[in-house]
Order: C-alpha cells, then sequence, then structure tokens
DNA sequence: ACGCGATGCGCC
DNA sequence: AAAGGGCGCATCGCGT
C-alpha cells in the first residue's frame, strides 16, 4: 500500500539543513489524510517502516527522510531498509527520470536554449493536472514558514490555517505519483517502477546525508588567502585603473570598479592589429571581440612580458633589501609604466603597444583572482562560523549528479582554496577516486554493444591505458614504454600526457580542431589540428572498437536525428540525444551510475555499519570499518570523507573496497581500480603515506626558502 | 531594481 | 561531413 508523506518542521538555516520535525501529513490511497504531531508520528513511522509492503510516496522524499532521522535516530536504519527495498518513492526524482526520458533534463541540443524545466510539487500539479496549488508564495506571514510555533502544541489547538495549509498539499504526491505511473504506461513502460528509479532515489538520499553533514573550513589559512588575494586584487586593479579599463559603480550602497568591456575590447582590436579573436556570437550569432583570459594574455610577445615581470620582481626584492615599506599598487603601476617605456627600447617595439600588452594581461589576471574572491572567499568565511551545506541535485542529463549552493564540485585546484577546508577535530579526510574510471565504463559498453573491446583488454591485464596508448604511438612495446618511463624518459612523459588528451578527449566525439585547444587548456600539449587529425586515427586503430563506437552514434543521428538512449548497465533513457552527448552520456553517465550505487553502500555502513557488503550474517555485530565516518563530498569520481582520526586507516581501505563493490555493479568486466589518501586538509596531490603499514596523513613538501645573501 | 542573454571559467 | 558533455556561478550590458 502507498502513502503520501510530507513533514513540517522549522526553518531550513545555513547549518542545518535536516531541521527539526514539527508535523506528519499523511494521505492514503483512499484519499484520507491524518495530521500528527511528531510524538504522535514517530511510533507510528516505526511501525509503518516495519511493515513490508508499505511505500512512502513524498515529494523531495530525500529531505522529509533526513527531518525524521534526524528527529528519531532509531528510524535511521529502518528508512535505510526501505530504500533498499524500493520503498520510497520519491514524486520529484520520478519526474526528473521521466524528464529526462523525454529530452527534457538537458538545454535544447540546436539551440542550447535552457529548459529550466521546474520540479517542485507545485510545478509537477501544474504539469500532470493543470492546477495551481502555489498559494501565496510571499506572504511572510504564512503557516507555511511559522510551523515551529507550533512545536508540541496539540493538533486540537491549532489555528484552522495551519491545519489546512498542512493538509492541502497532502493528496498531491500520490496524485502525481499515479500521473507520472500513466506517462510512463504511456510511453511504453510496463508498472509503476521508472528504469533506475530506486538507485537514484537512494543516491538522492545519501547525497543530501552528506549535505546534511557539511564542511567546515580553517579560520586562520581563510583568512591569509582572503589577505593575499585582496592585496593581490588591489595591486592589479592600480595598474588597470590607470589605463581607463574600470570604471567606479556604485553597488549595494558601496563603489566597486568594474570592466569597461567597450574599452577592453577596443585594447584587444588594437593588440591584434584589427583581427582580434571573436566570440560564437551566442543563439543570434552576433559574434564579438573575445575577451576571455587567453585572449587577452596571448597578445603580448611573452618574452617582453616575461622581461617586465623579472625587472617587477627585481624592484621589488630591492626595495624590501632596502627596508622600505611595501609598494602600494599606485606605486608599482607607476614602475610598469616606466618599466614599459624600458622595454619598448630594449625589445624595439612601440611603447603604447608594450603598455597595452601589460594591462590585457592584467585584466586576464584580475578575472581570476576576483572570481576566487568573490565565489569563494565568502563561501569559506562562511565555514569557519558553521558547516557548509551544499545541495546537491541527484540527476542531471548525463546521469551525473552537479552541486549548487556553493558548487563544491568544482573549486579550484590551484590558488589555495581546497586547502582551507578541514576535518572537524578527531577526524581527518579520507579520498579516493577511481582511476580512469570513464575508460573502464567505456571499455564496459563497448564489451557488451560488440562483444569486444581492446581498452578492457589492456586496462584487466593490468596496463595503464595512457601508457599503452604512448608505446603505440611510438611504436614501441609496453614493457619498453615502463621501462622508459621508470627511467625518467622525456618522450614517454610527453606522450603520456598526449595520450590523456587523447584517451579522455576523444570518445565523446572531440573533432581535430577543439581538440588543439582542449590538449593545449587541459593537457599542456602543443599540436597542430594536422597532427590531431592524425593522433585521432592512430586512437581508433588503437582501439578498434572505437570506430564501431563512434559509428553506432553516427548512424543512430542521420541527419542530425535524435534518438532515445538506453544507457547499458541502468536502463535510465536519455531522450532526445545526438551524436556528442550520446558518445558522451554512456561512458560518463554509466560511471555515475557506479558511484552513485558506491556511494550508497558506503554511507549505511558509516551510519549503520552495515550495507549489503557488510551483512549481519557474516559479519555479527562487528560493525564496517567505515562505521563513525562521514560522506562529505562526491566530485564525479572521487569521496571525500571525513573518518575518525584512530583508525583511518582501516576506513579509507573499506572506502576504496566498496568503492569498488559499487561500481562493478555497472561495470562487471572491467578492472576497476581506485587511489586514496587521507590528509588534514583537502590537498589534491594527497598520495598515500605509510607509517609502520598504516596510512598515514600526506602532507605537502614544505617549500624551500629562498635566502636572500 | 531586476531579469536575461552573452561571455567566460572552474571542475570532473 | 562533422560533432566533448555538462554542470554552477560570476560579470557586463541592455531592456523593462
Amino acid at each position: 500500500m502507498r502513502l503520501g508523506i510530507d513533514t513540517e518542521t522549522y526553518l531550513i538555516a545555513p547549518g542545518n539543513v535536516a531541521p527539526r520535525m514539527v508535523c506528519l501529513t499523511t494521505c492514503d490511497e483512499d484519499g484520507e489524510v491524518g495530521l500528527f504531531t511528531r510524538d504522535e508520528a514517530l511510533p507510528m513511522l516505526h511501525a509503518l517502516f516495519d511493515a513490508p509492503n508499505i511505500e512512502f510516496v513524498a515529494h523531495h522524499a530525500r529531505f522529509d527522510m533526513a527531518v525524521l532521522a534526524a528527529a528519531d535516530a532509531a528510524l535511521l536504519p529502518k528508512i535505510m531498509r526501505a530504500y533498499d527495498e524500493g520503498r520510497v518513492r520519491c514524486t520529484m526524482l520520478r519526474e526528473k527520470l521521466l524528464a529526462l526520458a523525454r529530452g527534457e533534463l538537458a538545454d535544447e541540443g540546436d539551440t542550447g536554449v535552457k529548459r529550466n524545466i521546474k520540479f517542485s510539487l507545485a510545478a509537477c500539479v501544474q504539469r500532470h493536472f493543470d492546477v495551481d496549488i502555489s498559494g501565496d508564495k510571499k506572504d511572510p506571514n504564512a503557516w507555511r514558514l511559522r510551523y515551529s510555533e507550533l512545536d508540541n502544541v496539540p493538533v486540537s489547538d491549532w489555528p484552522d490555517k495551519a491545519r489546512t495549509y498542512a493538509l492541502d498539499d497532502a493528496r498531491w504526491p500520490l496524485a502525481v505519483f499515479d500521473a507520472q505511473t500513466a506517462e510512463l504506461l504511456a510511453g511504453g513502460g510496463s508498472g509503476d517502477v521508472i528504469p533506475d528509479e530506486a538507485p537514484q532515489t537512494r543516491a538522492a538520499f545519501w547525497l543530501y546525508l552528506a549535505s546534511v553533514r557539511g564542511v567546515r573550513t580553517d579560520v586562520v589559512a581563510v583568512n591569509t588567502l582572503n589577505e593575499t588575494l585582496t592585496a593581490e586584487y588591489e595591486r592589479i586593479n592600480a595598474l588597470v585603473k590607470a589605463a581607463d579599463v574600470l570604471r567606479p559603480k556604485m553597488e549595494k550602497g558601496e563603489m566597486v570598479w568594474t570592466k569597461n568591456m567597450a574599452a577592453l575590447r577596443e585594447r584587444v582590436v588594437s593588440a591584434y592589429d584589427g583581427n582580434p579573436p571573436m566570440t560564437g556570437g551566442g543563439k543570434k550569432g552576433v559574434p564579438a571581440v573575445a575577451t576571455d583570459r587567453d585572449t587577452l594574455t596571448s597578445a603580448a610577445d611573452k618574452k617582453v612580458l616575461d622581461w617586465i615581470d623579472k625587472q617587477e620582481q627585481e624592484h621589488i626584492a630591492e626595495n624590501a633589501a632596502k627596508g622600505r615599506p611595501k609598494l602600494t599598487g599606485e606605486q608599482l603601476a607607476l614602475v610598469l609604466r616606466e618599466l614599459c617605456c624600458v622595454a619598448a627600447y630594449v625589445f624595439e617595439v612601440p611603447e603604447d603597444r608594450v603598455y597595452n600588452w601589460l594591462v590585457l594581461a592584467a585584466v586576464g589576471e584580475r578575472s581570476g583572482v576576483e572570481k576566487l574572491l568573490n565565489t569563494y572567499v565568502p563561501v569559506l568565511l562562511d565555514g569557519t562560523q558553521r558547516p557548509i551545506n551544499p545541495s546537491f541535485n541527484e540527476l542531471v542529463g548525463s546521469g551525473r549528479s552537479s552541486c549548487y549552493n556553493p558548487n563544491l564540485q568544482n573549486p579550484p585546484r590551484k590558488g589555495g582554496i581546497r586547502e582551507c577546508f578541514i576535518p572537524r577535530p578527531g577526524y581527518m579526510f579520507a579520498f579516493c577516486d577511481y582511476s580512469f574510471i570513464e575508460l573502464c565504463t567505456l571499455a564496459q559498453s563497448c564489451l557488451e554493444m560488440f562483444g569486444e573491446s581492446a581498452m578492457a583488454e589492456a586496462i584487466n591485464a593490468g596496463l595503464d591505458p595512457h601508457l599503452d596508448m604512448a608505446a603505440s604511438m611510438l611504436s614501441i612495446s609496453y614493457e619498453e614504454a615502463v621501462a622508459r618511463k621508470k627511467a625518467g624518459d622525456k618522450q614517454i612523459a610527453e606522450y603520456r600526457q598526449l595520450s590523456k588528451a587523447i584517451n579522455f578527449g576523444f570518445p565523446g566525439g572531440l573533432g581535430k580542431a577543439k581538440f588543439v585547444e582542449y590538449a593545449r587548456a587541459g593537457y599542456g600539449v602543443t599540436l597542430t589540428e594536422h597532427e590531431a587529425g592524425r593522433r585521432k586515427e592512430d586512437w581508433y586503430k588503437k582501439w578498434p572498437e572505437m570506430r564501431l563506437y563512434h559509428n553506432y552514434f553516427g548512424t543512430m543521428t542521420l541527419g542530425d536525428r535524435t534518438f532515445a538512449l538506453v544507457q547499458p548497465g541502468s536502463g535510465r533513457i536519455r531522450g532526445e540525444v545526438g551524436f556528442c552527448d550520446g558518445s558522451n552520456s554512456v561512458f560518463q553517465g554509466r560511471a555515475a551510475d557506479g558511484i552513485k550505487r558506491a556511494g550508497w553502500y558506503i554511507t549505511q555502513e558509516c551510519y549503520l555499519g552495515y550495507s549489503k557488503y557488510w551483512t549481519k550474517a557474516e559479519h555479527g555485530a562487528q560493525k564496517s570499518p567505515l562505521f563513525g565516518s562521514f560522506v562529505e563530498l562526491m566530485l564525479h569520481d572521487e569521496l571525500i570523507l571525513e573518518v575518525p582520526e584512530g583508525f583511518a586507516h582501516e576506513a579509507t581501505l573499506r572506502l576504496s573496497e566498496v568503492m569498488i563493490l559499487g561500481m562493478r555493479e555497472v561495470v562487471p568486466d572491467v578492472k576497476v581500480g581506485t587511489e586514496f589518501a587521507i590528509a588534514r586538509r583537502w590537498y589534491k596531490g594527497a598520495s598515500p603515506v605509510y607509517v609502520d603499514g598504516r596510512l598515514a596523513p600526506w602532507e605537502p613538501k614544505p617549500v624551500a626558502k629562498v635566502v636572500t645573501p
């Protein structure tokens, strides 16, 4: 039997995204509704979760489940069992899966227009029933926001409006559920379970538990970073201001300096002698002068700017050596102006041209600093006061998750942002990521699609697919490549780097022109378009199944048609895919499917001590080494946990094991590997360190101090 | 003041 | 014939 449920709570607040429960509303299949205070509801819920035939239907179920678990920790094992049994049904997630099957979860393929499809209960009710239940969302006195006032008040004493607000929406989740089932059946489905529904529903929950836990930052590191960046920002601003590329603007009563794009574009045009790089032009197709960092920095003759930079550093050092006060931004701007004059003489370039280069480079640098300062520093500062609770969107078009408010799936690796995140006292961070997982999922898919995969053979033979690719391009044996790599051979290192770009870039349908830029920006590899074309052929030759793979998507999308992709491994349907997104979805979505499964078992072991891979039958009272740890972040192929210091070693090894077990559910025939480490901060380069055979925290090598004579 | 499109950029 | 995908988030400029 299905039971629609909804909880009303205290307000969601930063640092507390599973707030205290006030009441529960229910609706059964006969439309009978009920309203229960927390104390009435909890014993009832124990009985309901214990009943094997009750399915809970909620909109955004993961929130209600987290609220229930926070209200009564003893419910959590029962909730997780219900998830395992597919008895927690989320109408929001179902709506996303249905939208994905219609091809509406990603932006429009041909125009790139944002669809902005909404998944709130109100939006779903509107879509399915053309009924508006949004009500008066703006009323600050709405009961919706005031249930905390009714905590511990018997329902009989509630104002009518508080009661009716809670009960008004109680019927909708079940109604939406049925409408979704009808849509599924109309689309040729059977039963009421949407393909991939249960694993995605579980993923939504464990990712929400990660949000609830949240991450903290280190006040000292954050303040230091803030000061450094602010000083750097001031310095650059002084130079750019002097060149009239910045102008003052009032923002929230505060004066800020904002870029004058028209002036900047004029400078770009001049630096490129009237032939500046142009942008694509958006959907209206009107190209504009590009102002991206690459355009700005590569306008200059690099050796001239390097020379100026060196002179500037020497000037600063000299100034410091003489014990003078630190130069202000304005002073440095003047120094640079002078240096332009000298450089113009030394390199025989017009002075205004040199100055223009310098300004453009500074603007490019400025946006980087500005991004760190405006996007990340405020978040980091918050984290010193309370946990940062990022929100995960459990399902996007590719099958992956996304993260927002803040997006902790993309903090820069450089710039010292990540290093500000620290575990709570008594814990350490455990990092574990899959090794070239998208190649494993690609190979697995090829095995299924064509019955063969050279890539699968290489990976299963324990070869490094990038080194293998490199060996083939150099026409040497894999063994020789290994030996040369060990000996520090430079050519092998270069070719392996190129191979990474090749192996990661071409499967998704990358063409030779874009590959050149992709390889340069992402892998520091320089090559011509012609060479890129040859490398693509090398790649097809190395992994013959890739020709079949691309032929398949080419055939399916002849004449720019789209088709509905059935995700191998999970059966999820993605509608309206073309050549590139289709090619990409298969391996990217599959990797997402694997880590979503793994994360569920890991979370169960963290909170309960047991999962299907660590059962009471097998281990009795001995709980998993992960018990007491917390999953905090998921970055597509990597998990970051807080693990208790005392058994960080055991927890991290178990983390790796379960990541592999979970992934193997969707990658059964290709070997899956991980890399892991523990550390006292979020260090990108962390690698395993062993002391007495046990994992010890990785620390960066101390930077050698430059001693000035 | 606010919304929106274009642009740019971070990550995997 | 040729084709990285796909997120979130920031700034700038323009229109309402």
